[in-house]
DNA sequence: GCCCATTTGTCCGTATGTATA
DNA sequence: TTATACATACGGACAAATGGG
């Protein structure tokens, strides 16, 4: 499989795709590193912005993190904390204001739980090392 | 307050938390347009690729959505659906694979809530409709 | 239905700054 | 210190979608 530049699809999705395909084949484990943007511009033959906008959709959907000069690596699976919630309760989920990201130190694509219940203060969890365990 | 471009914080982000404080005062209603990124950019006296930046950076944190040909707004409210969660539960959340996001119709900076319980097939919901109704 | 102006999307280029190793 | 790599910021050009007339 390779990149069509005549396709409808942008060649930035094309490419994404591609990356999401060996990534999830296992050729990069988690925490590993991927070729950097200037090296992946030349194997597909494209512009390193477009390789930049291919890996910010992966960044965005979670399934990479990018170190400023280090470079793109799989996610790595955090440890998640499984936290209990008792009673009756509302759950949802977003994505963390600026000053939640910093103060979490949450990577992009890294949503936030929100736990509602009666008489408390509004819950905040990072989703990407939390699980609720709730009922009963 | 106005853009320093000496400043050690990027422009793009400057920027973003300037148009941030803008909706967040209800300059611009939910459903209703920003000026164009090249109004944008003629206003702060930036170049327009540092004003779809900061415009990348309020979609993916889900505080405007982006149409093609049509410009942004600030992310309408759906009505929100409660989920009624029976029994014991792990709830999650994370952003939707591109498949998912498809499928779901999810715009950028849309997690979705998932819901796994013993014994049957785990629920995906769209974060920014729905809320769980869980314990008790 | 069609045309047209507007607006965002994509893709490329260059240059410079900053973090990492 | 040096080299590598990503981040930021500007520019231009054309494609594609939208909305109004």
């Amino acid at each position: 499989m390779s990149i069509d530049p005549g396709s409808y699809t942008p060649i930035y999705r094309q490419l994404a795709d591609l990356l999401r395909v060996r990534i999830e084949a296992g050729e990069f484990a988690p925490g590993e590193s991927l070729p950097s943007e200037t090296r992946i511009a030349q194997e597909y033959e494209v512009g390193r912005d477009t390789v930049r906008d291919a890996l910010a959709a992966l960044r965005n959907e979670g399934a990479i993190i990018t170190v400023k000069g280090a470079g793109s690596q799989v996610r790595p699976q955090h440890d998640v904390a499984v936290v209990r919630v008792d009673g009756r309760a509302r759950v949802a989920a977003r994505m963390p204001s600026s000053a939640e990201k910093r103060q979490l130190k949450l990577t992009d694509g890294t949503p936030v739980l929100v736990v509602h219940r009666e008489g408390r203060d509004e819950e905040v969890h990072p989703a990407d090392r939390t699980q609720l365990d709730v009922g009963d």
